[in-house]
RNA sequence: GGCGCUAUCGUCUAGGGGUUAGGACGUGAGAUUCUCAAUCUUAAAACACGGGUUCGAUUCCCGUUAGCGCUACCA
């Protein structure tokens, strides 16, 4: 399946960050392109000066650079007016075609498919209000559209300000979207859309207004010879006025693909308030690219088996199709996404994981706290597997990093779940045979030493698994759960050897004897 | 209010006129490895409702309900 025609474009808005919704647009296309041999083009969508920051284009693009999406087709480097990107059909950057659009709209006045329409802001908020009240459809009257070209003149002449509205023919406005088949619009319910905002007069024949998004981006589309419009299902409501800008020029209108809103866990749109939403968020937090972008093709798409959870870029490009695409909402859920992160981290070299990791967990050590929750705690549940190799660079540890294993008995005692378990009668057992043999020896407890006493204190009480493992890791490091023995024991002792201030494993170990 | 989109386990989804309605995440139980994680086994868990069409609808059609989007001279 292979159509070098096809041509898709993502054209996000510098206005925040990439968020996972407009990652999943961007992935979408992409795959899309990859997969038919097309091409991908990334457009600038930056008409709204106000809100458009430069900061923001610049983090977008390495936010798609670090999920793995090139494009053929886009800007040169942000902020810099001298590198003209790459692609015919530029420029990619809506503040540089503000020209094309205007001679557009000459074009379209011209030929009497576009009119001057004068009606105030205040003249059409009566009139929607009186629609609403009818129970009507809330469309434009029309009033403009049928002046005669004494009035308009008069109008212009007089310094009334104009906005322009295209004429949307009387026939239904409809299209084919890939993901639910044909939509249709009754042309008796949409307005004819203002395309370009209101201001006083033309100078030199040329419109001075501003022209619309729903404007800028067909011609836009159009001129980039775009075929397949693949975008959020947010504009499914803005596409017929878009097809009556095709029309009016005379131009191909292309297939569509509106994928469906992400939602958060209560079924709203997905926002800051549930949690990480943007890209560069859940970078710093230890998700893999190949994670996200597995979890984001899932949601919203699904494999021809029905049964394939675990996709590379590459296996998708294979698998994708748009119409395998689901058109109902779907709720982000990060427990999956943690899953599929479990997942990749598992695969990754350490070496690579190390890199990614270090710089993540060393600050974690410049506080004792933070460190000794690393070490003792349940990382293995906070994504934390990210920092597993991290935490073996701790042989390379100067003992300052010790004194975190300095914890409170009767508080590690009080913690209800540590208390559930010191209460069996079998903790009481196994600590008694681990004091035993602790107090025989003096000396440092090895790691080896430390295995032959579990397997002896195995087969003396039979007592094995979480009950024999549990009291003495709670004697050790004040939790039931954590690193690995042989990782946390000589970390005790050099500590208590280094006369840090640590108690020994032998002075642990009485301290929970006969609780 | 109008227009539009959507509706299968808690979640992501497969399926499709007759199926034990499949998979995955999560959850419960069990096994196992020194804990946790992982792994294995196993369990519970769904076709929104009402009408049609049909011998037969979860599947097709209509309606209802619900959710969401748009309803701007925002993007």
């Amino acid at each position: 399946m292979t159509d070098s025609n096809i041509r898709v474009r993502f054209a996000p808005s510098p206005t925040g960050l990439l968020h996972v919704g407009n990652a999943r647009t961007a992935l979408y296309n992409w795959l899309y392109a990859r997969r038919t041999g097309g091409v991908f083009v990334l457009r600038i969508e930056d008409t709204d000066v106000e809100r458009s920051e430069v900061r923001y284009e610049t983090q977008l693009i390495e936010d798609l650079r670090w999920l793995g999406l090139d494009w053929d087709e886009g800007p040169g480097t942000p902020g810099d007016s001298s590198d003209p990107g790459q692609g015919e059909f530029g420029p990619y950057r809506q503040s540089e075609r503000l020209s094309i659009y205007a001679q557009h709209t000459e074009q379209l006045l011209k030929e009497g498919k576009a009119y001057p329409c004068f009606c105030t802001a205040g003249e059409l908020e009566t009139e929607r209000k009186q629609a609403i009240a009818e129970h009507l459809p809330q469309v434009y009257s029309g009033r403009c559209r049928t002046l005669d070209k004494a009035t308009v003149d008069a109008n212009i002449a007089a310094g009334k300000p104009f906005a322009v509205r295209l004429k949307i023919e009387d026939h239904p406005l409809r299209f084919h979207d890939l993901v639910r088949g044909e939509v249709e619009f009754a042309a008796d319910t949409v307005s004819d859309p203002i395309i370009v905002r209101s201001a006083a007069g033309e100078e030199d024949g040329e419109v001075e207004g501003i022209p619309v998004y729903n404007y800028v981006v067909t011609i836009d589309d159009a001129l980039m010879e775009i075929t397949h419009v693949i975008r959020g299902d947010d504009h499914i409501s803005n596409t017929p006025k878009q097809v009556a800008i095709y029309e009016a020029f005379g131009w191909m209108v292309p297939d569509f693909a509106h994928l469906s809103t992400i939602l958060g866990a209560d079924r709203e749109r997905l926002s800051k308030r549930h949690g990480a939403t943007s890209i560069s968020t859940f970078r710093e937090m230890g998700y893999l690219p190949e994670a996200l972008v597995n979890y984001l093709a899932l949601l919203g798409w699904g494999a021809e088996d029905g049964k394939t959870e675990t996709f590379t870029l590459d296996e998708l490009i294979k698998a994708f199709t748009l119409e395998r695409v689901t058109p109902s909402p779907a709720i982000f859920d990060f427990d999956k996404l943690n899953w599929l992160n479990r997942h990749y981290l598992k695969l990754a070299s350490p070496a690579r994981l190390a890199t990614l990791a270090w710089p993540y967990f060393a600050p974690q050590l410049q506080s004792p706290e933070a460190a000794a929750s690393e070490l003792v705690g349940p990382w293995f549940e906070k994504l934390l597997a990210l920092f597993i190799p991290a935490v073996d660079h701790l042989d390379q540890l100067p003992a300052a990093a010790a004194p975190v294993l300095v914890f409170d008995p009767d508080a590690a005692r009080a913690n209800p779940e540590n208390a559930a378990i010191l209460a069996a009668g079998s903790a009481g057992t196994v600590l008694m045979e681990f004091a035993n043999r602790v107090r025989t020896h003096s000396s440092l407890v090895q790691p080896d030493v430390f295995k032959t006493w579990i397997d002896e204190i195995k087969t003396a009480t039979g007592i094995k698994g979480k009950e024999l493992f549990h009291p003495i890791r709670i004697a050790l490091t004040g939790a039931h759960s954590g690193r690995e023995f042989d990782k946390v024991i000589p970390l005790i002792e050099d500590g208590s050897t280094l006369g840090l201030g640590i108690p020994s494993v032998c002075e642990r170990v009485e301290r929970f004897v006969g609780v």
